[in-house]
DNA sequence: TTGCGTGCAAAGGTTTTGCATGGCA
DNA sequence: TGCCATGCAAAACCTTTGCACGCAA
């Protein structure tokens, strides 16, 4: 969003290293706070809502929000998916298991030609999750 | 789903009919209330939320929870074609402005399709964002 | 009469903001 | 030194709940 140059602090890494242990795992805020409050090295609710956000404007997490009442979950995604970024791969997340498929389709790219050419949306396949069930949750 | 039998009431009929007339857009619940204010007749707040709730309990309205911080949007689907309901809507979600465009489209449709006899994947496009950068933001 | 709808006010919970402090480059 | 991260407290925000009243069946 922003597009600031921040510094690369403890907290930052702590908090990311934390989602990389639970990947595939949907966590709240105060998932985050508990689990460095009781390893002794407490993070302020605040900053964790603001990594948070860093993580997700960066793209190698994602934000899911449930439903209204509900605290959002974030989940890693990784950094890697960068590179896929020529070879336009979309995701398909299931809701339910968390499972993520990788999603190679020239239908998709019909679509992306088309919103460009409709609405002059140019999208980010990377950064553009389908969600849904998967064929085991259904 | 509380599968409650409840009577209709005139705010009822009302609410319903508002969103029948501008079938096509978002509303959020201040909307509602803001329409019947202007329009001489106002309906309280509480009242919009519980006959929404209820709407969309019985599959003739379809919720929409964009992000934290943003009040959730509505939009009347229809009372018989409960087969659309699941192909009503896609986003395009700017991530420079924010921006956000609602997305009929068929060609997304037919990419459901895909996803659901290839991968048996059912989408789910109420979650479903399309991030990238609106006309304006390129 | 009974049960639900209504709507005001208040509560609830999540997220954001203001601001003073401290750390890193 | 300058800029940013931090975190507490408070504010902001949307949504839900409590409760008394009124209307429909």
């Amino acid at each position: 969003m922003t597009g600031k140059s921040r510094y690369k602090t403890k907290h930052s890494e702590d908090i990311k290293e934390y989602l990389k242990t639970v990947k595939g795992i949907h966590i709240t805020v105060n998932d985050v706070c508990d689990y460095f409050r009781n390893a002794g090295t407490p993070i302020g609710m605040t900053t964790v809502y603001r990594q948070l956000e860093r993580m997700v404007d960066e793209g190698i997490v994602q934000k899911y929000i449930i439903d209204t009442n509900t605290p959002a979950c974030f989940e890693y995604i990784g950094e890697d998916v960068h590179e896929d970024k020529e070879s336009t791969c979309y995701h398909c997340k299931c809701e339910k298991c968390g499972k993520l498929i990788h999603l190679h389709c020239e239908e998709l790219e019909e679509i992306q030609k088309y919103l460009k050419n409709r609405l002059g949306f140019s999208v980010d396949p990377m950064r553009t999750v389908f969600y849904g069930l998967c064929n085991d949750c259904i």
